[in-house]
RNA sequence: GGGUAGUUGGGUGAGUGGCUAAAACCAUCAGACUGUAAAUCUGACCUCAUUUGAGUUCCCUGGUUCGAAUCCAGGACUGCCCA
């Protein structure tokens, strides 16, 4: 007989699909508490554009990896595995459930299938050397490259796409591995938890709609005004001004865009989001699809046969 | 009523006789994704067929031509100007 592992629950699917309220709402009856795996919600005053749950809703379960770093921070999956282990660690030591819940689905999946990163830290001025590169000698200069370093990987990877060629050549410089020979090693280790994932699966006119609504809402609520305090607080974004809304609004304030044309570029730019979203997520099989209209139910089915 | 400009695929919009199922862009759909990931990238997109391909298109009707989205005539509609 095996040893029983710990059960950790996931919750995923794209933006504006009902996630917080669905995990709350479990949260409660089963006595878990929530990890949060997005990649805009682990800034600090980040909270309109990134929908963060209410300060309300926190102090009713506790939430964890969020409000983490600064938007003037770097920060990468490897950092949010590795701590986000650690929180799921630190729940069951209270008796508690984690419960895992998130959009962004590269970081659900460095959980979900225990992708392990070595202590490796990137190395910034030689990706820099690499953007100069490609800027004078033409991509296919890195591409080609890269493919002498890893044919394989770079066979999966379009001749366009500068990051992910970047990157086969920075694991490389970096690690002396290939990209393949180092995914091969990060994947091996048994997980270390015994996971149920689900998704939330909602008609897309509908999830649509929500996603402009809410966009218009945050508007509303002072997402320039944030926008606004941030230019003034932090000078560097590394990564937070990628975020959806945020960059759009940037926009505004530099007379980029028209007011207008911004709101209609963060909802399109959301629709966008969710349909990718979508996409990453119906490649994991094991996830256990819920109907949005009475999703809580669903789960708490699932649930209650998998927790005896 | 007179003059004038225009009417192209889901949208914007190129195209002035064959190389055009019709540029480009956008939306949409589908996909990829292991250290920037709310990022980055790929494909499809008139219809039918599994590729080659076949069929039907550029407001309508008729005409010119071997051949028309493109030229001519009439009609419909729309914008602007003069009444």
């Amino acid at each position: 007989m095996k040893k029983l592992k710990q059960k950790v629950i996931i919750i995923c699917g794209p933006t504006a699909s009902g996630k917080t309220d669905l995990s709350i709402n479990i949260a409660e009856k089963i006595n878990g508490e929530i990890v949060s795996a997005d990649s805009m919600q682990i800034y600090k005053d980040m909270d309109i554009g990134t929908a963060k749950p209410s300060m309300e809703e926190r102090k009713k379960i506790e939430h964890y990896m969020i409000d983490i770093i600064n938007p003037d921070e770097r920060y990468s999956v490897a950092d949010f595995k590795c701590e986000a282990m650690k929180c799921i660690e630190k729940i069951v030591k209270k008796g508690k459930v984690p419960i895992v819940v998130g959009g962004t689905g590269l970081y659900i999946d460095s959980i979900y299938y225990g992708i392990e990163y070595n202590e490796i830290k990137t190395d910034l001025v030689y990706r820099e050397k690499l953007e100069e590169i490609a800027k004078k000698e033409g991509l296919e200069k890195l591409y080609e490259k890269a493919l002498e370093i890893d044919p394989i990987a770079i066979k999966k990877i379009s001749k366009n796409d500068k990051k992910r060629i970047i990157r086969v050549l920075e694991i490389y410089h970096e690690t002396g591995k290939t990209k393949t020979e180092q995914e091969a090693e990060s994947i091996k280790k048994e997980k270390p938890y015994d996971y149920k994932i689900f998704a939330i699966d909602m008609d897309r006119k509908q999830l649509y709609e929500r996603i402009n609504k809410r966009v218009d809402m945050m508007i509303d609520q002072g997402l320039i005004e944030e926008v606004e305090k941030i230019l003034k607080k932090y000078n560097t974004f590394p990564t937070a001004m990628q975020g959806l809304g945020y960059k759009e609004v940037v926009k505004y304030i530099n007379n980029e865009y028209t007011k207008e044309e911004m709101i209609e570029k963060i909802k399109m730019e959301s629709r966008r989001y969710a349909k990718r979203q979508i996409t990453w997520f119906k490649r994991n099989k094991d996830i256990i699809w819920l109907n949005s209209s009475d999703k809580e139910k669903q789960m708490m089915e699932v649930l209650s046969k998998w927790m005896k």
